[in-house]
DNA sequence: AAGTTAGCCAACCGCACGGGT
DNA sequence: AACCCGTGCGGTTGGCTAACT
C-alpha cells in the first residue's frame, strides 16, 4: 500500500493555470505569505489546484524577480561549471543564479547547454580526426585548486599546475551516481580536453587542500558566509578544504569573484585566465578543442565539486549584499540556503 | 497548404527527506 | 523507534509552436 495521495486527484484542476488563478495565488501570498503548509493553501484561496501544484506555480512562475529565458553567458559557464561538478542538482545551482529556477536551469540544460556542448564537441571532433595537430598551450585547467607553480627545475621555467587535491571527497556528494557512459561522461571529457587535467586518484589517495589556501579563502569570506542546504552544511564548514573552484567563468563572474573582499582573492591566485579560456571558448568561441590533447583524464568517476565560497559569495561587493540578490536567493531557498553574517 | 518533426517549456509525478508526534 | 505528513527535488510528460519537407 502506497501512501496517501497529497490530494484529491479527481477534485483538482490540472494544467495550464489561468491568470485569475495566478492572481489569487500571488496576492494571497504577497499578503498572507504560504502559511508554511502548502496543501492547506488552495483550499483558503479558493483554488481547486493541488498544494504541490500552487507551490511549483509559485516558485517557478510568480514569485518576485523572476527571469526567464535569455540564459547570458556568465550563467552559461556557472551552469556548466556546476554540472560538471555537482551533476543535476538543479537547485544548488539554480541558488547560484539569482531569479533563475531549477525548473528553468534543467530546462534550458536539457534543450539547450547540452547540445550545445556536445555539438560543438562533435563538431570538433570531426575536425580533429581530420588531421589537426596538438595545440600545446591548452594546459590550464579550470578544475584545480591549486596555484600555478613555477618549476625552477625547468630551463624554461615552465608552469605547471600541481596535481592537487583532485578528488577529495565531498560530503554532501558522496552518495553521487557514478556515470555511466552517457552524455555526462561525453561532456566531463571534453571539459576534460578543455584541460581538466586529474592526478591519479590511486597514487594519492590522501590528498589535502593547501592549507595557505583555505585561510587565504577563509579570510576572504569573513564578511558573509553563505551555508548551503542542510545537508550540505557540514560540507560548507568545509568548503576550504575540500572544495575546489572550477568555474570557468566568463569574465563577469570572474570579476565578481575577485571582487570579494579586498586582498589577493583565492580566485586569483588559483585561477588563471587562460584556464577560462577553455570553457568560454567552448561555449561561445570557436577554438579548437578536438585538436587539444593534454593525456587528462578524470580521476575518478566520483564527481568533484565546484561549488566554491567565492561562486556561492559571488553577488557580494566588499564584504556588504547586494541587497536584490540577497533576498532572492533568501526568499528562493525558503529556509534551505542560510546567509550568515558572522 | 498540409503533414511531419523537432524544440521548448510548464506542469506533473513520485520518491526521499526531515520534522513532529 | 516508528509512523505520519508536508516539503523539496529531479525526472518525465504533454502540449504548443516553429521549422522543415
Amino acid at each position: 500500500m502506497g501512501r496517501a495521495p497529497c490530494c484529491d486527484k479527481a477534485n483538482v484542476k490540472r494544467g495550464p493555470w489561468s491568470p485569475e488563478e495566478d492572481t489569487k495565488l500571488k496576492s494571497y501570498i504577497e499578503k498572507h505569505g504560504t502559511g508554511g503548509n502548502w496543501i492547506a493553501l488552495p483550499q483558503k484561496i479558493g483554488l481547486k489546484r493541488c498544494g504541490k501544484s500552487c507551490r511549483l506555480r509559485w516558485l517557478n512562475y510568480l514569485r518576485p524577480n523572476i527571469r526567464h529565458g535569455c540564459f547570458s553567458e556568465e550563467e552559461d559557464s556557472i551552469i556548466c561549471s556546476l554540472y560538471l561538478s555537482i551533476g543535476s542538482r538543479w537547485s544548488v545551482i539554480a541558488a547560484q543564479l539569482p531569479g533563475r529556477t531549477d525548473n528553468d536551469i534543467k530546462n534550458y540544460w536539457n534543450t539547450r547547454l547540452k547540445k550545445k556542448l556536445l555539438g560543438r564537441h562533435r563538431n570538433k571532433e570531426q575536425k580533429g580526426r581530420r588531421g589537426a595537430g596538438m595545440k600545446q598551450n591548452m594546459n590550464y585547467n579550470i578544475y584545480s585548486p591549486t596555484p600555478m607553480v613555477t618549476t625552477p627545475t625547468s630551463s624554461t621555467q615552465q608552469q605547471y599546475w600541481p596535481e592537487l587535491p583532485v578528488l577529495a571527497p565531498v560530503p554532501f556528494l558522496d552518495q553521487l551516481v557514478i556515470p555511466s557512459f552517457n552524455d555526462h561522461e561525453a561532456i566531463r571529457k571534453l571539459l576534460t580536453k578543455l584541460g581538466g587535467r586529474f592526478s591519479d586518484h590511486e597514487n594519492q589517495p590522501n590528498l589535502q587542500f593547501p592549507v595557505d589556501l583555505i585561510s587565504s579563502r577563509q579570510q576572504n569570506l569573513d564578511q558573509l558566509q553563505v551555508l548551503s542546504m542542510p545537508n550540505v552544511d557540514d560540507g560548507v564548514q568545509q568548503l576550504g578544504q575540500t572544495q575546489y573552484c572550477i568555474e570557468g567563468a566568463a569574465g563577469g563572474v570572474l570579476n565578481n569573484m575577485m571582487q570579494l573582499g579586498g586582498q589577493s582573492s583565492y580566485i586569483e591566485q588559483v585561477m588563471n585566465p587562460q584556464r577560462l579560456e577553455g570553457l568560454d571558448q567552448f561555449l561561445y568561441g570557436d577554438h579548437d578543442i578536438a585538436s587539444t590533447s593534454t593525456g587528462s583524464c578524470w580521476g575518478s568517476e566520483t564527481s568533484s565539486l565546484a561549488y566554491h565560497p567565492s561562486l556561492v559569495a559571488s553577488n557580494y561587493e566588499d564584504g556588504q549584499v547586494q541587497e536584490c540578490a540577497f533576498q532572492d536567493q533568501l526568499r528562493y531557498s525558503e529556509g534551505q540556503y542560510r546567509a550568515v553574517h558572522l
